[in-house]
DNA sequence: GTCTATATGCAGATAGAC
DNA sequence: GTCTATCTGCATATAGAC
């Protein structure tokens, strides 16, 4: 029966999806999957012959849900206050509910980056409108020729540390607090917005005077 | 001898070190590791005894490399301009020299975050003094109950990025041209310590109005 | 489509000679 | 200490019955 056929599969992939996850390809184990899924490995074959195609088969579908929506904000053609403030709502919440997708997907950005950046080039998303966009939007705080390329190091780093880190951040600096971490996670895009908003306004912080001191 | 067996020993070592943070422990291969270091895999068990421990030597003593120097630059008692300088300096010169260590961390991180906060704590080095001194000595630009870890976060996150990112950044947004991915890693410790240089002296950026438009 | 049973291959670990 | 040869176990994958 074909409407049992897609139940099964959508029960592999969303077992799949969790290991897959949490251990990455390596670490993670078919007897496990299946077992979480509530079938047998043999199934599980039989669905996804191997255990690289289901695993091509989550990555793309997780990563699909997130890359599309990056370039609709870039699209916007709104102050860059506002491409900010949608940027750092959306992806905040979303490692917040995926918590484990962060690290997921820089453990495949070292394992296979071509294939990442084949996925995201494939999504009518292009660094080069990116980086142009940037320059365009910016007040320009810096004369490096590098300037736009900075400031997505500053927004996506600043973004993603807390998620990434957080196994040893929450550990380390909350007592290992679940709740009182969610909290610092939940005002971060205020707190981000409030640091970050100056700057994209053009005003506040000064880039023109070059710290040659003893340096 | 006792000389050739130290030079073994150490043989191992730098080869288990590099194939241990390319591939994690999971994806390193006891065959691999004995290649590279010119011996064979049952040498490698003469030595140590199972994989497990020969990556906890490994673990630790690339960690303990760089969390002293952690504990130094903190309680260098001068301005945080300086303390933020030399921070910068020494960790983004390190991962420039040692492009896999970020990942190889993070990975380590949600693995075995016990283990990591353990070896950082017996430094010598105590969470509650950081966050103490960073409420100490920075002016306060915002009344979050986590100002201190907020700023941490932020300063981590847009240092670590650029590193762990860069397959794919240097793919996306530098043609994959090492050269010039270089040159960006190299000017960036100047270039965020104009932008941070200003938040720490206490003037700059106003974080007092907050942003409550329909939000 | 789903199962049980089995094959295949590989990686970690050991035995034992030198 | 260092090697070759071998064992053991486990994980992926397949065969074949239902």
């Amino acid at each position: 029966m074909n409407a049992l056929k897609v139940e099964t599969e959508q029960k592999i992939i969303n077992a799949a999806q969790e290991i897959f996850i949490e251990k990455g390809l390596q670490g993670a184990r078919m007897q496990e999957i299946a077992d979480r899924a509530g079938i047998n490995k043999a199934l599980l074959h039989y669905y996804f012959r191997s255990k690289e195609q289901l695993f091509d088969a989550i990555f793309q579908g997780t990563f699909q849900r997130i890359i599309p929506q990056f370039a609709q904000i870039l699209r916007m053609k709104t102050k860059p206050e506002e491409m900010l403030q949608a940027l750092l709502e959306f992806y905040n919440n979303f490692f917040m509910e995926n918590p484990y997708m962060p690290q997921f997907f820089f453990h495949e950005i070292w394992q296979n980056p071509d294939r990442i950046a084949g996925i995201i080039k494939s999504q009518a998303m292009h660094p080069e409108e990116l980086v142009a966009t940037l320059k365009d939007k910016l007040p320009p705080l810096s004369d490096s020729a590098f300037f736009p390329q900075h400031m997505m190091a500053n927004v996506m780093g600043m973004l993603l540390f807390p998620h990434i880190a957080r196994p040893l951040f929450q550990r380390l600096f909350f007592n290992n607090d679940d709740q009182q971490y969610n909290l610092f996670l939940a005002e971060r895009t205020e707190f981000l917005m409030n640091m970050l908003g100056g700057l994209m306004g053009g005003h506040s912080v000064d880039l023109s005077n070059a710290p040659d001191e003893n340096f």
